[in-house]
Parts: structure tokens; sequence; C-alpha cells
DNA sequence: ATTATTTAATAGCAATACTATTATTTTTGG
DNA sequence: CCAAAAATAATAGTATTGCTATTAAATAAT
């Protein structure tokens, strides 16, 4: 198993690039570094121009890559959760009991993120502060119906719809398995911004964890349709 | 009691306008046009030089109110909040039953904006339609720290807060009532904008109302202090 | 009526988000 | 190894944005 994990590329959108950034040394500097350069000064103020001069390359070889800095958003947005269903996948592989798998998958979307060795010009880290603090204006937007319908925001809606699934497996019966799952999903994202920005409306002091918040939750939501008890 | 709610002000921090928008016939034109015009073009294309000319008036004469567009979507966010607060405030006021009192909560945060004639300048239906689309962006900058220690969101908060004290009165050994209340607030916001947007990821189809699934959330999660049956 | 205040009009500026063109370097295929 | 193709870099240019500054005109207050 681990040989095989070795090298893994997440494939990302062809719509979402002109020339694929993992197929040249310097379309994936223009990722590591971009993701750097964002996480440090925030998606407004980042610029090619700023992003070319930080990797020694130019402004307009980056737009040989991608069309403009939004794309740009939305790809690494994109890889970020292939990436995460690539752990959830091998998290719960081989949990046979439906609701421990489902714990299990809120404790791979709720955690802070760790370093992945696997990708080694990707800092996660960094990209999951992007998620948290940026992602929400890759779709907030005039164009996102346009962008939905070429598949923009696929990985994130497979995402959703996996752990959609998870929720039915433990409880057929349950009306809202999707918002549930989104619950999960963007309610992490959204409880570690406010943990990290505004403090004073947040249970938990100092680091911030939302699985325990996410698992009550789900405990008390969901009958098991294993009768077994919960 | 209907006297009273008369030519209400919401009451918004002074550091968020240069001169009151509400104190001059411009001003309510600058806030009511505006609000018309961001919901229609989207933040981003929004501009003052546009608004000017859509309200037969002069970029500079906008900027003798705001600072710029950024504050303005501050300014029109918080009447938003402090507007809800009203909403919630008089929609619970004299509903003895701390859980019957939650349960009426959920639905006025929940339940799609109807136009208030109480305040005649403001589409509220308009203006919802930017906290759906649009209020993320306010927080989500590289300042947010410095602009919520200037109060730039203390409406926000104050109603998270309010929501939060509702749980604590239902059950008083919840452990995250803020939590809940994020996610009643900010999770209600995200299922109507997914409602509209990525519908293949939502239960509902159709018109939106995410209050039925807040509601059995809220009524599964907390045990009721005053021994009640829920 | 005069002064103060508010609003309108015009101009200008630095930065952004690109596009276009050309030059140079690197890759690769015979 | 050389020629052709592909990739990258450099330079310049453009329309628009998000302002500021100045002055003029209209309106309101005393």
């Amino acid at each position: 198993m681990e040989e095989l994990l070795k090298d893994l590329t997440i494939k990302i959108n062809q719509d979402l690039f002109l020339k694929d950034p993992e197929s040249s040394k310097l379309g994936r500097r223009i990722l590591g570094e971009g993701i750097l350069l964002i996480d440090e000064i925030g998606f407004e103020e980042f610029t090619f121009k700023k992003l070319g001069n930080r990797i020694g390359s130019n402004e307009s070889s980056i737009y040989r890559y991608f069309k403009n800095k939004h794309t740009f958003l939305v790809y690494i947005i994109n890889w970020f959760w292939g990436w995460k269903e690539y752990h959830l996948a091998f998290a719960t592989y081989g949990i046979q009991n439906s609701y421990e798998k489902l714990l299990k998958a809120i404790e791979v979307m709720a955690h802070p993120v760790e370093e992945d060795i696997r990708f080694s010009h990707i800092n996660e880290v960094a990209l999951n502060n992007i998620i948290i603090n940026e992602a929400a204006k890759s779709y907030l937007t005039k164009e996102v119906d346009e962008e939905n319908e070429n598949g923009y925001f696929i990985l994130y809606k497979r995402l959703i719809t996996r752990i959609c699934n998870m929720v039915r497996d433990v409880d057929e019966d349950y009306e809202y398995p999707f918002s549930l799952a989104s619950t999960i999903v963007d309610g992490s994202l959204h409880l570690h911004f406010l943990n990290e920005h505004f403090s004073s409306i947040t249970d938990t002091k100092g680091k911030c964890d939302p699985s325990h918040y996410l698992k009550i939750m789900v405990s008390n939501l969901l009958q098991r349709t294993d009768g077994k008890e919960i």
C-alpha cells in the first residue's frame, strides 16, 4: 500500500488550466509558491506579477498556465478537496461499521490539517489556511452558475456527496443527509475561522477542533439502522 | 406597540461612515440604490462611479459618506444584522417557554426574508441576497482582526450571542451553545446559497427553508432543563 | 442676504489585470 | 550534433479601478 501512495497526483478539471502545472518544474513552482504567497498576503493582494517576482520568473509565463488569478484559486481549491477525498478514502478504508466510518470521516474533515509528505511541492497547511480564509470567494461570484456547469466545483461536490452517503449508510431514514454533510464540511471551516478571528463567539478557547461538536451532533441526530445502540 | 415601531433606525457603528447616510436624502438614496446595485451586478463589479450614475449624482459625493466600497458593504451588513436582531426580539417577545423561544428564533433566522415596510428606503429582500452572496467577503480579509477591534462586526456577534444565550436557557449543560448558534445563523445562509447554486447537493428540492433541519437538530441535541419532554 | 454646508464636476494618479509582441532559452527528434 | 519546435522571459501597452484633490454650483441656516 505504501508504495501505491507515492507520487500521487490529484486529477483536476482540464478547464481550470491552459497548461497543466503538474507537467513542468515551473508549473509546480507556480502552484507551490502561489499557495504560500496567497497564504501570506491574501487573495486580494496576490497578483501574478508578485508571484513571478517571487519565483524568479515572469508574469506572462504564469499566464501560460492559468487564465487568471481566479481560476488559479479555483484550481488549488479543487486540489485541496481532491486531496481531502483521498484522505477520507484511506482513513475510512476497512472500517466495516458505518457509524464508526462516519465518525472517522468527521475527524478527517474537522481536525487541523498536517503536512503530507507525498506531495512535496504543496504545503497543505498553507493551503488549508487558504481554504478557511479564501475559499468562499471562489464561488461567491456572479459567474458561479456558469462555472459550476463547467465543473469548477466538482471535487467539492463529490466530497459532500461521499459524506452524504456515509450519513445515509448510518440512517437511511434521516431527512437531511446533504445538509448534515455540508454542516460537517463547511461548518468545520467556518468554526476554524471564528476560532482564529472571532474567538469571543466560540466555545473552544485555544486550539480549534470542531470534531467533538460534530460527533455529538451526529450521534444525537441519527438512528442507527443496524440496530446497535449509539 | 405598532406606533413604537415606526421610523425605527438601526444604530450603526460611527467608524463605518464619514457622514451618516441616514441623515440626508442623498445618503438614504446611496443606501437604498447601493443595495439594489450590489444585488444586481455583484460586489466585484460594483463601484461608486456606477452608483453615482444610477442615482444621478457623483462618485465623489458618495465618498463623502463612505471611505470606500468595503466599508459600505460592512455598513449594510451591520444594518442587516441589526434589523434581524429587532425581528428576533419582537418575534420572541412574550414567549415564556425557552424551548419555544429558540424554535421561533430559528424560524426568524432561517425563513426566507420578506420586505419590511418600516424601512422604506431599504429593500430587505435584496439585502438578504447580498448577505447570502457577499457577506463572507466582509470578513475574509487580511484586515479582519483590526476591523474587528474597531467594532466592524459587532452587530453580527451580538446576534450570535443572543441566540447562544437562548440555547443556554434551554440546556445550560450543553457544551457548544456558540457553535450551535453559528450553525443556525451561518449554516442557514450557506444552505440558502447551496440551494440556489449547488442544488445537486441539497436535500430540499425547490424552495429553501432550513428551519426544519435546524429545529430537528436542536430538539435532538438539547436536554430541556425545565424537565419537559421535547 | 450672507455665510456655511452640501453636492457636483472635472481632472488626475498609481495599481491591477490583463494582452500582444518579440526575444531568448530549453527540449527533443532525426 | 544540429535544426525545429516548444517553453519561457522581457518589454510594452491598455482599459479599468479605486481612489484624491480642486473648484464650482446649489441648497440650507442664521
